[in-house]
DNA sequence: GCACAATTTGAACAACTGGTAGAAACATAC
DNA sequence: GTATGTTTCTACCAGTTGTTCAAATTGTGC
């Protein structure tokens, strides 16, 4: 009965235990550390498979360790989620403040969310995916400012709609879901190595969807080709 | 003193586990049943997050009885993917073959994925959501017809390219990245409950996308309503 | 060297995990 | 009724989970 101690218990997953013991320096951790590699493992297993002794294996420290800098497992997801909000609204609400015209808000807002799913894409898939793991008023919180980013998005599209550069025929909130779709659906596929920078991507996205909402092709929009 | 209060850090777990005790009529299982349920539950707390008594006791039956019906737990996620593709390729694959012109191919294909994503969300979901958690040879042959399905979107576009309905100067890989995305994404947000039908959203989808592919002024407006 | 705070360890814990075995309940045919 | 095969239940196993905590280790100023 008296559970015999689990020695070896290396992190039992897909790495392969290679017990520091060469190097026997103790490893200075920190709460961004701790989040940056949740993340990249949160995004590869899923929040509910990946076990505090994986996280802790990484960072090539134990378990126990985490308690020192953060509170508990769900903390860690807290903080990926704030990291990702951090860097993405106020960038957006910036954009849509301007008095640019539509279409070039609707390209900037591609281009800084693209750029986002782009460089925080471990970080991105957590969030679209592990919010029913998150409790309490914060729960609650995350599920308004995304709605408030997304009406963002919503806005600008209506904002071109009423001023004639975008079709009226589209309905703009499911304009919206689908182009937000098409942007977050990047943090599945892309990488950096790859044969376009996320610029690119971005510019290609915002072609496609802008030429498809404009209602007149006629003066130059695929043509043109300069900065406004 | 242990007094370690379990918390219950678990946002959306069901209930408390109340044993059933007074309906004790038994339950008629089925591998559809089991298979339904757990794409449910899979969606929404994800694969390493539900265990096979979640399962069971949203089925009113015991974890034991599962195991009459499947193989072990990752057998009901391989049955979850089986379900997905069946009902996925084969219409894809004749739209493809079809001789249609390429913008109507186009929009057949959208309302087809479009209609799957929608009518199977839970299993969708954990279509693109779940696959780090299969094993062996199916989980390579999984990626290997993910890949086929996409590259038919791939070449619908470039036929309409070279036909001079799409314009050439986006690269038809991303295009077509970008609008399963765009019909993926709708997984999160459709509800059949909602303003508009499946077939209305995909009808927009593809003006939204072909629109913007398109080279010349002139689309044929109303153009929506594919059977099945 | 010493004192004192910051940090990490390693073991312990209770709860829960996927999976198994055999007994029990059921259905059907005779 | 008995016999037989199908389906579900209960109880259990061995291992893993998140979390706590005293003790050990390290860093820093003197």
């Amino acid at each position: 009965m008296s559970g015999s101690a689990p020695q070896d218990t290396a992190a039992t997953k897909k790495t392969t235990r290679s017990n520091r013991s060469k190097e026997t320096q103790r490893v200075r951790l920190s709460q961004k550390a701790i989040v940056a590699a949740a993340a990249d493992l949160f995004a590869r297993n899923g929040f509910g498979a990946t076990s505090l002794d994986d996280i802790a294996y990484q960072l090539g420290a134990t378990k126990g360790a985490l308690y020192y800098h953060i509170k508990n497992k769900e903390d860690i997801l807290r903080h990926i989620y704030l990291m990702v909000l951090t860097a993405s609204e106020e960038p957006l609400a910036e954009i849509a403040r301007s008095n640019a015209p539509a279409d070039e808000k609707l390209s900037r807002a591609i281009a800084h969310h693209v750029s986002v799913a782009a460089s925080r894409s471990p970080a991105m898939m957590v969030f679209y995916r592990e919010h029913p793991h998150l409790s309490g008023p914060f729960a609650r919180e995350i599920v308004e400012r995304k709605k408030v980013y997304e009406r963002y998005f919503e806005q600008i599209i209506e904002e071109g709609q009423a001023a004639g550069v975008f079709s009226p025929t589209i309905d703009a909130k499911i304009a919206a879901f689908g182009l937000l779709g098409m942007c977050n659906w990047l943090s599945q596929w892309y990488q950096s190595s790859g044969p376009y920078t996320h610029q690119q991507i971005a510019a290609m996205f915002a072609q496609m969807v802008e030429g498809g909402l404009a209602p007149t092709p006629s003066p130059s929009p695929a043509k043109a080709g300069d900065g406004s």
